[in-house]
DNA sequence: CAACTTTTGAGGTACGCACCTCAGAAATTG
DNA sequence: CAATTTCTGAGGTGCGTACCTCAAAAGTTG
């Protein structure tokens, strides 16, 4: 019993291989009668369309853009190599990636540089930017030129953007906050930081992190968030008064990036290692963070996944074939330094 | 720029498409020089092949086997789905797949299963069983026979294997251990619990967890671990007695299979919720318990990953191709009630 | 029933590669 | 130098599918 090929459908249905054809790719001129029948021998047999053999003959490829924010930030940089990575000729066929730079902080410039995109030059396009009207109206306007769409880390949750390849915020917040309950029995305060709250992230690992928090952790008290806007003096400064300013301080989480002053920081005020560091993504520093034992515990997320996940939700959005969610929910994960991958 | 192709190496280099051919596929006839010059091209062309054109001229077929313990068990009933989902002809082409189960504890009943398939029949096997040098040298003979051998979820060190899929267990200890000391500000003692001991799992996973807790948590002491030898009402029993006499009890850790019972114990002992239980492997069981609280964290491997990688890597091998490691990593994870995937 | 439209069939070519054969060229040997 | 042996080229076929054309069959309409 071998597998069935669209020969062997053509000849239980009593059709031509033509016709089989025409109602696998769905082309007009066939009878609703004789699409039926063919249909119901495909699916006696269990045919199921030999997808590489296809490829093979319709000369496809799939033209892919990749929109990241620009530097620096070590993790855009990780996963912006595990795209790479991922999109690499000896691990993806048929594969045509282009890898688009946006402004981080500017939603005119990353309008204009995603208007610049020729939507008939590709098939679909995986984008990380901040939220803003600017931008999701853009995403839509990719979208309606036929591209297939998904945001990847962060969402832009009313856009018409066909998936998002990411975490929740909110829960990410909320495993932090859990692991900061249980780090900390003793009472005291937890200095929260990032870089900019502007960022919807930000905000909504904040909320997930007071959340749990407030709810089973009440002897724990959060200080206002601290925001460096992306200065890292600015942050160096603003942690070493807080240091020096709160002897009940026991525990810092950082929900963005600045990691590296974050540390730097803390070891200047002596404190690194005393308090319970948590913070996001694992990149160079973080991971430094770890095996010092000057952070705890991070928060993360699979970029290897990421990457692969945006590639073969893009392939999928293109065949239109059904997306396997359960291997593409990315995961929050958390790494000790025991668990250093 | 398009693809080069075997045609555009065949021109470039000055030989015919045979040639180019015997290269590609190591085949005889072909001078020294020859081959060197042909190598030269493709690899100055950047060519590599189309594997998907290339398995459908050659009728690839990969035949593989796995073999997993019988049950009951819900994280080898989990391992078996995933393993099914990723086998299914809708994301994996050109698979023939037998699942293969071996009696837990007979050696030598596993060691007849094996030899009682046929290696003309399979190109590669997966395979989770527990060390014993029977099945040591039994997997060695399949490997001899010309099969693709990977070890799933735990190893079989000295064999000939090619690979091994999984965590490393001392690893896996270790960051239960410092999860258990993090989680723990006070002094205490700890409750280490297993189904047998007789597993190189178990004693590598105890193994990790003593240093850490010896080397940076000496206020925490371990008892000497309980064995229930999958007796559930034994567990039940040893774990309502230690609860009872020992009133200094801060934490529970289960390295192996029996989570169900220890959770029901707790909870028959009114110590659910307020000791710190650390387990294995994500399942039913132990999700019940993290919702409920009473179980902090478990410690696992994606099956969904494990799964994806065991067919990959046997397909690599098969194509003798370099596999991509960083992709075949298998992560510790943790994971507490809100990174529940 | 003729004139028409809609369906269907037969057949071809192509995709990139594997694998085969056979004849002839080139290199090696005696 | 001839006789061998070793390489190489030209060509073919097949894998399972896509997509095209043209003619013939079936169905519909007035």
């Amino acid at each position: 019993m071998t597998k069935p090929t669209v020969h062997d459908i053509a000849k239980e249905a009593g059709v031509s291989l033509a016709t089989v054809d025409r109602v696998l790719n769905a082309r007009a001129g066939v009878r609703e009668t004789t699409i039926a029948k063919v249909q119901a021998v495909i699916h006696r047999l269990g045919y199921v369309r030999d997808t590489s053999a296809a490829n093979l003959a319709r000369q496809r490829q799939y033209r892919f853009a990749f929109v990241l924010p620009e530097g620096p930030s070590q993790f855009v940089d990780t996963l912006r190599a595990a795209l790479k990575e991922a999109s690499s000729p000896l691990v993806a066929d048929r594969l045509v990636v282009q890898h688009v730079t946006i402004p981080t902080h500017d939603p005119h410039a990353i309008v204009r540089r995603l208007q610049s995109l020729n939507p008939a030059r590709f098939d679909g396009i995986a984008i990380m930017a901040p939220e803003t009207p600017q931008v999701r109206d853009a995403v839509d306007r990719l979208k309606e030129a036929g591209l297939a769409v998904v945001t990847l880390v962060s969402d832009l949750p009313n856009s018409t953007r066909d998936h998002f390849i990411g975490t929740n915020s909110i829960a990410a917040g909320r495993t932090a906050g859990l692991l900061m309950g249980r780090f900390n029995g003793g009472s005291g305060e937890i200095l929260v930081a990032t870089n900019s709250l502007r960022s919807r992230d930000s905000v909504e690992r904040r909320l997930g992190f007071d959340a749990v928090l407030s709810g089973e952790f009440p002897h724990l008290r959060c200080l206002p968030t601290v925001e460096s806007y992306d200065d890292p003096n600015r942050m160096v400064a603003v942690i070493r008064d807080v240091i020096a300013l709160r002897p009940d301080l026991v525990g810092v989480y950082s929900m963005g990036a600045g990691n590296t002053q974050i540390v730097e920081a803390l070891r200047g005020a002596g404190a690194a290692g005393r308090l319970s560091v948590i913070a996001h993504e694992l990149t160079p520093t973080t991971k430094d963070g770890l095996r010092s034992g000057e952070i705890a515990a991070v928060i993360t997320q699979n970029v290897g996944h990421l990457a692969r996940s945006a590639l073969r939700v893009l392939r999928t959005l293109c065949d239109k074939t059904p997306i396997f969610e359960a291997q593409e929910r990315v995961r929050i994960e958390i790494v000790l330094r025991e668990n250093l991958p």
